[in-house]
This record gives C-alpha cells, sequence and structure tokens, in this order.
DNA sequence: TGCTAATTTCATTTTTTTTTGAAATAAATG
DNA sequence: CATTTATTTCAAAAAAAAATGAAATTAGCA
C-alpha cells in the first residue's frame, strides 16, 4: 500500500509523508503569520506544499480538522495571491488544488498586492502633510520640514527597494 | 502664544502642529500594523515623531486618550526596538521621550529583533524534516527532496537578503 | 430543464490580541 | 526614612480577527 501512489489518494499515506506534512503545515503558519495571514492559509499552503497529488476542497478542510467555510475563504486568498493552482482531474468534476512553489513569484505577488496599495496611499498621505504646512511655521518650521522629507524618502525608497526585492531573491 | 515654543510645552500647539501630529499618528498606525505592531505603539510613535519637544509618558497617554498601561507597554515596546529614546530634562524626575527617526537603523532592528530568529528556528526544522526523510521513498523520494531543497534556499536567501536591506536603503 | 454536488457567503460564535485600570513596585524628594 | 510621584505589571474587560456552519448560490450532469 506504501507506494503505489494514488489509486486511492484520498486515504493512504505513510507515517513518514504525515510527518513531513505536519512539520510543513507547521512552517508555513508561521511565515504567513508572519506575512499577516490568518493560521488557515498557512495551514492549507503547508499541506499542499508536501501533496505530491493535488487535493480538493473538501479533503483539505477534512485533513486539516478546519471547517469548509475557512477552507474556502483560505483558498481565495491564496488564489488571489496566485499561490495556488487549480488542475482538472478526470471524472471528478471538484476543483482540485495545488501549491505553486515559485516563491520568487509569490513574494513578488505579495508585494504588489499586499504592499504597495499601503505605500500608494501613503504618499498622499504625505502630501497632504506638506500642503498643511506653508503656513508661518518661523522657528519650528525646519523642523516639520525635515521630518515630513525624512518620510517621503522613506516612502520613496520603500517603493522602489521592495519591487526589487523579489528579483534579488535568487533560489 | 503662537510659535514662543515651550515655556509651557504642555498645552500650547497650533492648529497646523495639530493637524500634521494627526497625520503623523495616522501614517504610522498604518505602517506599524502592517509591522504587526498594535494600533498604540503606532500612536506614541507617531505623536513622537512630530513633537518637537521630547514628551513624559503620562502626556503621551493624555494626548493619544490612551492609558497609562497602554503607554508603559508601547514604549517598552519602542524602547526595544530603539525606536524611541529618553532624554533628561532639568527638574523633571519623568523620563522624557523622543523619536529615534533613522529608519535604516530602526529597519535593521526590527529585522534582527522580528525576523531572524523565526528565521532560525525555520532552519532547525528543515533540518528535522531532511533527517526525517531518508528511509526509503522510492518513487515520490524526488518530490519530497526537491521541495526540501526549495524551503532550504528559501531560507538561506532570507537570511542574507533581509539583514543586507537596511543596508539598501539609502534614504 | 431539473437535480445534485460543490462552493461561496455571511451572521454568529470562538479565539486571539490589545487595552484598561488598579495594585504593586520603584524612584526621587524633603 | 517617610512620603509622594512615576512607572510597571497583570488580571479582567473590550475590541479585533478568524473560524464555523448553515443558507444561498453556482455549476455540472442526466
Amino acid at each position: 500500500m506504501a507506494s503505489a501512489s494514488n489509486l486511492n489518494a484520498e486515504t493512504s499515506q505513510t507515517l513518514v509523508q504525515r510527518n513531513l506534512e505536519l512539520e510543513s503545515i507547521d512552517f508555513f503558519v508561521r511565515l504567513m503569520s508572519m506575512l499577516g495571514m490568518p493560521r488557515s492559509v498557512g495551514e492549507i499552503y503547508g499541506l499542499l506544499y508536501f501533496s505530491p497529488d493535488s487535493l480538493p476542497m473538501d479533503q483539505i478542510a477534512s485533513r486539516l480538522g478546519i471547517s469548509i467555510g475557512s477552507a474556502s475563504q483560505g483558498l481565495r486568498t491564496l488564489r488571489s495571491l496566485k499561490a495556488v493552482r487549480t488542475a482538472y482531474v478526470a471524472g471528478d468534476r471538484r476543483d482540485h488544488y495545488f501549491a505553486e512553489t515559485e516563491f520568487r513569484r509569490l513574494f513578488s505577488n505579495f508585494i504588489k498586492d499586499e504592499i504597495m496599495p499601503h505605500l500608494e496611499s501613503a504618499k498622499d498621505r504625505i502630501s497632504r502633510m506638506e500642503e498643511s504646512l506653508p503656513e508661518e511655521l518661523a522657528d519650528d518650521e525646519e523642523f516639520y520640514k525635515t521630518r515630513i522629507e525624512k518620510l517621503r524618502r522613506l516612502t520613496k525608497a520603500s517603493g522602489r527597494l521592495l519591487p526589487a526585492l523579489a528579483g534579488l531573491l535568487k533560489l
């Protein structure tokens, strides 16, 4: 029953495989939570990362012991980050998910979707600060100008650096 | 009363200054929350960032409308990141806080304190995976080996890249 | 088209995180 | 050294985030 693979992929799994799966889930739960993602998202990705076969949502949910609601939401998040994709499996009308494992691309999607929008709105906020300033602040004027300028440099540098980051990721 | 500065720094503030302060608080609350810091921490830093005078804890709390408990906790966090420092003010036994504004250094502290420890433990977890593997996985063996190797490369690259990041931050 | 299985949505519940406030501690002044 | 002021700590309350589960929707199949 060990390695004949997926005649009945829904049930057979060696202990070694299960152990890896658990480590993987643990690994990605932590990683994702550093990136501000909920536990369930990390669990799902961790499960799929070490799954040789793609898995339908209901199996993801039952293997992880989470609700199908959570699974659906989590998969939506992962899909939007392009961290999972779906595969057709003949004779099964369920969607089958597998992990996208090119971290470079994942990262760059994450930066584009989750970080850059914030940076954009930060720019606006800084502009508003600058506009609010030009009254007559006399002695303190320099202080405020300097601080605003610092923020501007910070956002500018981040806006350049972060997208470049994924490119530097030589994996 | 406008610009004579701090004879009575506890109370006098122009509208322009108050407006900047609010924008700054808003700005840093968002930024900090992206980095997983609680609201109060962002508020405190935002307040101090545009404060020409250093401020004692009780004033920070009352200006922000937060409890002194929160202020104490938040300042502890900021201190540990070296994002604020204290200044002596003659004839006042309270500690007076001001914002450290060198973002490059702040960043590198953040990476060192909040990210690198996780990366370290990730390495261990990957080693454990590798050790658990070397039974006989036959056909699937390659799959698992590849995936583990990918994780190793990811953590290795991150461990190099992240600390270097602060250096690249030319502000 | 009608039926059934798969998936999504979302109000409610649960869990986790953050804040509060008051008691404990520490530190400075007279 | 006693008293007052400043700060920390931490149990309890409040707020925020995430998960659940059941109803609604969608999509495939006969």
